[in-house]
Order: C-alpha cells, then structure tokens, then sequence
DNA sequence: CGTAGTGTATATAGTAACTATATAGTCAAG
DNA sequence: CTTGACTATATAGTTACTATATACACTACG
C-alpha cells in the first residue's frame, strides 16, 4: 500500500483521462512538452497520475492563444513566480475573452431576433406606423461626399463601432433628408447609424427619432431604388401626409443571407407629419 | 453621387477593414469562398463596402469553431431560413462556450489566489489553528485499495469534477483517518477531495469540516512524509493535544510549478483534540 | 501452446488555415 | 523616367495536430 504512487497509467490510459487523442501525447513527448515520468525497456510509455496537473495546465494554456513552444518555456523555466505571473497576465487575456464572446453573443441574440421580425413581414404592404424613439449612432456627415470620401467614412465608421463596442448587430443603415429626396438623390445620403438598444453613456454622435412613419421594403438593389419610392409617395397622397425631416434605411436581407442582389429586400422608413397643405 | 456603391476597395484597404492579412484574403478568393466583386484586367481585385458584412459574418463563425469548408457551405446555401437556423445553432453553442471561459476564469482565479497565499507562508513553522467550515467534494473510499484500483478511482473522480462543473482549481487533497496516521500508514488515504467555495446544490458527496488543526509544511515527495509527520507529532505532544479523527493533505507546489520532486510541498493538516489522556 | 485481438511503438504523410518569401508586374508622385 | 509603394502569382513553411502503415508486445481463450 505505500506506493499508491508506483501504479502507472499507459498512453492510452492516460489520454483518455486528458480526453486527448493518444497520437497528441507521442507529439508531446516529442516535442519534449510532457514526457511520460517512465519509459520501459520496450519504449513502453508510463505516466503518473499526477502528470494530469501539469497537463491541465498546458491545456489551459493552450485554450489561452499559448503557443506549445511559448508553454514549453515557461515550464523549462516553472517557478512559483513565474507561475503567479502567467496567471496574473492570462486572468487579463480570459476577461478580454469573455468580453469579446458575450458582444458576439449579443449579436447573434440581435441576428435572431432581426431574421424572426422578418419572416413575419410581408413585404408588398405599405403602413402607416407610429415608430417609438430610438438611439442612434451616427457616422461623420456624408451629403454630397465623394466616392473616396465616402469609402473612408464607411471605414471610420464601422472601425469606430468596433473600437468602442457600439456593433450591437443590427444593420447599418443610412439616413437621407426631405431635400435629398425630394430632388429624387435617393443615395445622397446625410448618415449613417446602427441603431442602440442599449445606448452607453460617454458617447457623442447619439440622436433620437420618434413619430409617425411610412414604412414599405424595396425588392432588388439600390439601382431600382425609386420605383419603391414612388409607390410610397402615391401611398402617402393617399393617406394625405407629406414627408418630414429624416428618411431611414435598413437593409433586411442582403449579401449574407441572398446570393442575388435581385434579391436584396431593404426596408424604407419616411417621416411624415399628418397634416398636408405645402406640397403637391 | 448616384453610384456610391460604384467605388471599391483594393485587397489591402479591404484587409486593413477587416483586420486581417492580406494573405488571407487571396486565400479566401482562392478557395472561393470570399471573392472581390471585380477583377480587372490586370489581375488587381476590387472589394465592395458591402462585402465587410459578408467578412464578419465569416469571421464569427469561424470563431464558433466552423471549418471554412462548412462556411462555404452554408455559402452556397444562403436563404434566410438557413441563416436563422444556423444563428440558433451557434446561440447554442456560444452560451456553452462562455459558460467554459468563465469556469477558466474562476480557476485562474482560484490558483492566483492560492499562489499569493502561499508566497506568504513559512514553510518551516509549524502552527495550532482554528480552520472554519468548508465543503469539500469527495471521491469514493479508497481505504486499502489496490494500485489499479487506485488509479481507477483518481479517474473516476477527475472525470466527475469536470462532468459536473466541481473543479474549482482548488488543489485535489487526500483524507487520511487517525487509525491509518496511528500505524504510520501515512499514504493510505480514505478520500480524495476538493474544496467547493461556493457549493452548489444537488451533489451529494459534499462533507464539512471544521475545528483546531495542527498544520506544518512538507517539503520534498511523499517518501519521505514521514520525517514531517513525525515532527508534528512532537509539536502535538508540546501543545498537550491529540490527534482527532481525519488528517489532511494538499499540495502547495507540485510539478505545475516546481521541477524537481525534492522541491515540492505538502500541507499537512491534522485534525487535534485539546484535551489529552488517552493516547501515548 | 498457439493464436486472435487488442494494445503499444515508430515513421511518415496529410490536414487546416494561414503566413512568409521570392519574383515580377503596376501605378502615382516628383 | 525613375523611385517607392503597391499589386499579383507561385511556392514553401508553420503549428498543432491527425491519419495511416507497419511492426512489435501482452493477455485471454481454446
């Protein structure tokens, strides 16, 4: 009974209790990253129950964006210090993790609720909605903006949404005013934003909406854009309303869930006030 | 302005976008699953703005652990239907990965914490303590069991600390009883344990200590414990108490940190009565 | 005692997803 | 018109396995 501590596991054995393809452990061995305490005279390998510790912690490690070469140096170098450190400097590298993986979870949880809303939409109806306020983050201004400029502001734009976790999911979508789209500049757009539903404090470029709104998709990509937009206009004669400050687009379905822009739905939102006596 | 859509980004400014290697990006057109919207007669690739969103979506999946080929699939495959399908699939599968960070986390926590505690101690002093409650998580017994039984029962118990959540990155400890200490049988074990800081419910091995300990430091393997032991003893025999019913074990520094045997160190903690007349 | 079945070993090649290097063509600015 | 920064392709290298082929070892059964 004194040597609980003799009694050896064999490659198999012990991969099985690391739940590692045995193939892993030769190249551990290999390397020299975690040799087995005992080798036999036949080249047999055994392992003590003890090296699952040690192998623990190379897993861990590894989960960690270690290298197996960065691993191997420190424990050539295995002290309780240098110990404490690792871990003081992973404990950093798992929180940044985390974080990282619950925005991502975040986003998808945003992805499925879009794609819900929107298979429940039919989108041949034009309504009449009252919409209620919103957070907005908003790019740079981009009226009359060249092509370049515009490339870059897109760039900014969504480096910015990364940088200070402001991507929530939803699609960036663009805002034009009444006067772009009275002259029929349809792409002369005045923003872009993606909308915030849980707007953090210590940010500038956050704007509100809230009222009354025409609301219809478009079918197709932006080139056909207009014919969507004169069906609403006469949708809005109707109903006896005129356009207000702001119009809003979001795409619904677009490059990553239809392979033809044919396809693309996007879904248009005009501001409008009840009453009409100015226009047309 | 009508044609904003009509400019286009070079593979570098597009990589620069998505934060990759340009590399990368002629791999992605090479294997087809992510190609320019354009290539001119010259060869030079030109990226649309919109296909960031395509990169991202790529991106994320591929940190839910999809092979590019599976991606591509998917790819090939796109509707709303299927998108939907697959963000309640790697919801599933995110949620799970985020519930193993933050166990990483925790375990982390937990050896940074026993590492500073540690820096603190002198290994030589031997001490007459009150230790407080504690829930420990135990193995099945493994009184006077065999060397295969053994390490059947080590693995039983690691398997269940991972199945069940239990491994708090506490040191796994052996349980010793007074009888078995007595007969200077100082490595036949009754339990394994770990300690559980925050148990939780449902499990139903947990056990609860607390009391006046006697605790010293061993320093070296376990062949040579008893030289410790028998230091103990003595201190015990100086305080005027005996030994109670169950002594403890766990190792401080083992080969996660130190990397030789004789440098290793075991806490010994001995569970005392204050009142003395029947032993020795 | 022989052999079937399972285990062990080494050696080598293959894999995924890049990443680096070498070589050559292109473009824009001074 | 040349310089420097970009683009391209082709090929080789990398990491951490993973699979395959071949051979030896051990154990259990008939």
């Amino acid at each position: 009974m004194d040597k609980k501590n003799g009694k050896y596991l064999t490659t198999g054995e012990f991969a099985k209790l690391c739940k590692v393809n045995k193939q892993t452990l030769f190249y551990y061995d290999q390397i020299g990253l975690l040799s087995p305490i005992l080798k036999n005279e036949k080249g047999y390998r055994y392992y003590s129950i003890h090296q699952i510790e040690l192998f623990f912690v190379i897993d861990l490690l590894k989960d960690l964006e270690m290298s197996l070469n960065d691993i191997q140096l420190y424990m050539q170098n295995k002290s309780p210090e240098n110990y404490l450190a690792l871990m003081y400097q992973k404990k950093e590298e798992i929180v940044k993790k985390r974080m990282e993986i619950e925005i991502k979870e975040h986003f998808i949880e945003a992805q499925i609720s879009l794609m819900e809303e929107a298979s429940h939409l039919d989108f041949y109806q034009v309504t009449l909605e009252q919409m209620p306020e919103a957070t907005l983050y908003l790019s740079k201004n981009i009226e009359n903006i060249t092509e370049e400029e515009f490339v870059e502001v897109v760039s900014d734009f969504i480096n910015e949404l990364n940088e200070s976790h402001l991507d929530t999911g939803y699609p960036i979508g663009v805002i034009t005013k009444r006067e772009q789209v009275l002259k029929g500049e349809f792409t002369n757009y005045s923003y872009l934003y993606m909308e915030q539903p849980n707007p953090k404090e210590g940010h500038p470029y956050f704007r509100s909406i809230k009222g009354d709104f025409i609301i219809g998709y478009h079918i197709g990509d932006v080139t056909t854009i207009h014919h969507t937009y004169e069906r609403l206009f006469l949708e809005m004669e109707r109903l006896k309303v005129t356009i207000g400050e702001y119009v809003f687009e979001e795409y619904i379905y677009d490059s990553v869930v239809k392979n033809h822009k044919e396809h693309y739905v996007t879904k248009i939102m005009i501001q409008v006030d009840p009453t009409s006596s100015d226009e047309l």
